[in-house]
DNA sequence: GCGATAATGAGAATCTTTTGCATTCTGGGC
DNA sequence: GCCCAGAATGCAAAAGATTCTCATTATCGC
């Protein structure tokens, strides 16, 4: 039960962290709540405490392991951290959630924060809307 | 004890509604949580509930008279909608919030949702950094 | 393999927001 | 101006997400 990411953040390989790390990257769902993250334990058979699932995903966040993003509907959302950043679109109807980056974005967002006096730390762009499929659906 | 925005929205003239609105108005505070309106009732010898506070924010919030956020930190932040759109910079260390806008990134944003299929109906996006006063502060 | 130390699980606690319900208002009609 | 159906309010309880407490268990360097 061995994993190189977690001895490179420094964490012991526990149980739960190597699970929820393994289903992280098996990336059956890449933006998942700490709910579902619980469920998916669940049904490989692992008895993992809710608290434990939080506790974990949050060191993974403090490790740089993932990002914990807050899509509307009040629960956090992570995602393993594969390289380079990016934001999120997602569709009201379905749940579904696109990605994107676009480096015009980023830039106009750093000039406006060296305009306004900050020192920019992060940022976080979310796009609402109806899905292709989702239109299609509904008329 | 009669207001044009209340009658325009089709809200009964109640005390809370018609104080939450001086108190927007007022603008002493332009982002306030559904808790720091609540204080702010209290300070003007008001006595209205908490539930009360969130009913009136949501309806407000649904016909159009204020905007909500929900910035880092958990509660959701309200602001009277006066006109036009705008997105929000704000300090990690000392909680100020600076509102902007850019032409650049809404038409940015129009065109990613149209590329991915999405009829787009909002979107929100937060600059957090360290505003200047804090910056000196913390050298 | 041992033991100091860190991690876990279960449930209680917290925080924000919503809901149920009895009571109190509001506004149109008289 | 007064009445009253229906809407709105206040309080307390409930709900939903996340964190904390603490007794128990697991990990890893020696
Ligand atoms: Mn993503
Ligand atoms: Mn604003
Ligand atoms: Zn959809
Ligand atoms: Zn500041």
């Amino acid at each position: 039960m061995e994993n190189p990411n977690l001895k490179k953040a420094g964490l012991k390989a526990t149980l739960p962290r190597v699970k929820i790390l393994e289903i992280l990257e098996s990336n059956t769902l890449r933006h998942m709540s700490a709910e579902d993250m619980y469920k998916a334990l669940l049904e490989t058979g692992e008895d993992v405490g809710l608290a434990t699932v939080y506790r974990v995903l949050t060191q993974f966040e403090a490790a740089g392991l993932v990002a914990r993003h807050h899509f509307e509907g009040g629960q956090s959302v992570f995602e393993l951290n594969q390289g380079e950043h990016h934001d999120h679109i997602l569709c009201i109807s379905c749940g579904k959630v696109d990605e994107f980056s676009d480096e015009t974005i980023e830039q106009r967002q750093r000039a406006i924060a060296k305009k306004a006096g900050y020192m920019m730390t992060d940022h976080s762009l979310y796009i609402y809307g109806v899905c292709a499929e989702c239109q299609k659906k509904k008329g």
